[in-house]
DNA sequence: ATTAATGCAAAATCTTTGCACTTTC
DNA sequence: GAAAGTGCAAAGATTTTGCATTAAT
């Protein structure tokens, strides 16, 4: 189990210590792609777990993952920002009420009439989000 | 121009106060429909426009807006909230280099392939932001 | 008069940073 | 042992709230 975490930050090129590799694991490990989390539900997760991790080595990590290509980061409300394990390309279904997030296969999709591009300007990418409330 | 602010507030049921008078004729006077603005952004231009306002206060009439429907709420980037005068069906180019937000209509966008609304939920919005970077 | 809104400062969130200590290579 | 990472607490940034004062109906 350690050792999926162990190559993945090898292959990231980031150093496997400690709270890097606990993260890692609790992120990637067992879990199937296109997890969400916060800083806050990741940190109380280590910490259930037993990890001796700081909430600023939480944000650092997520921030260092994200950088690498390992996470993406989703927003989708004001004040907190989501991770997601899944960084293919894909959008999202958001639960107003719950705060859940469910990722969408962008495959499915097809969006058409996307204005013009702006000269000099490139697509870094489109998301989508369709977010429901209960009925 | 004080007159459509007055009539704008009154409309949407909300005491026409002086300060309140102020942003909404800062928003919407003299202005396109799709304006975005900040909290910050307009707290400095009701300062420069001279008048006696706190942010608080800017806060609080940018959420009451929004509840009655003069707004609408754009998240795009972690930290801060984004206020629109386009209250109608939209979506959004992000310049994320300027920070820059501008509408795209909804009728020009045709998304297909969304998947089934889970039994109880309802969409109440689908938000496509298209994010443009320096090329 | 009654009721609602404002202002300020304080508090609440969420996130980043500085610096001494620890760990990895 | 050099370089990078961590932890903690402190600082930042954004947003909300409590309460006395002021303004609108």
């Amino acid at each position: 189990m350690g050792a999926a975490a162990y190559a993945r930050l090898r292959d990231a090129g980031l150093r496997p210590t400690r709270q890097r590799l606990e993260l890692a694991s609790l992120l990637f490990d067992g879990h199937p792609r296109g997890r969400h989390v916060t800083a806050e539900m990741l940190f109380a997760e280590a910490r259930a777990d037993g990890a001796r991790v700081s909430l600023a080595t939480v944000y650092n990590t997520l921030n260092q993952f994200t950088g690498a290509g390992l996470l993406r980061e989703v927003v989708v409300e004001p004040g907190t920002s989501h991770f997601d394990t899944n960084t293919g390309d894909h959008h999202h279904l958001y639960f107003e009420d719950s705060g859940e997030l469910r990722d969408v296969d962008a495959d499915r999709i097809e969006i058409k009439g996307l204005p013009p591009i702006p000269r000099g300007a490139e697509v870094a990418r489109v998301d989508v989000i369709v977010r429901l409330r209960r009925k």
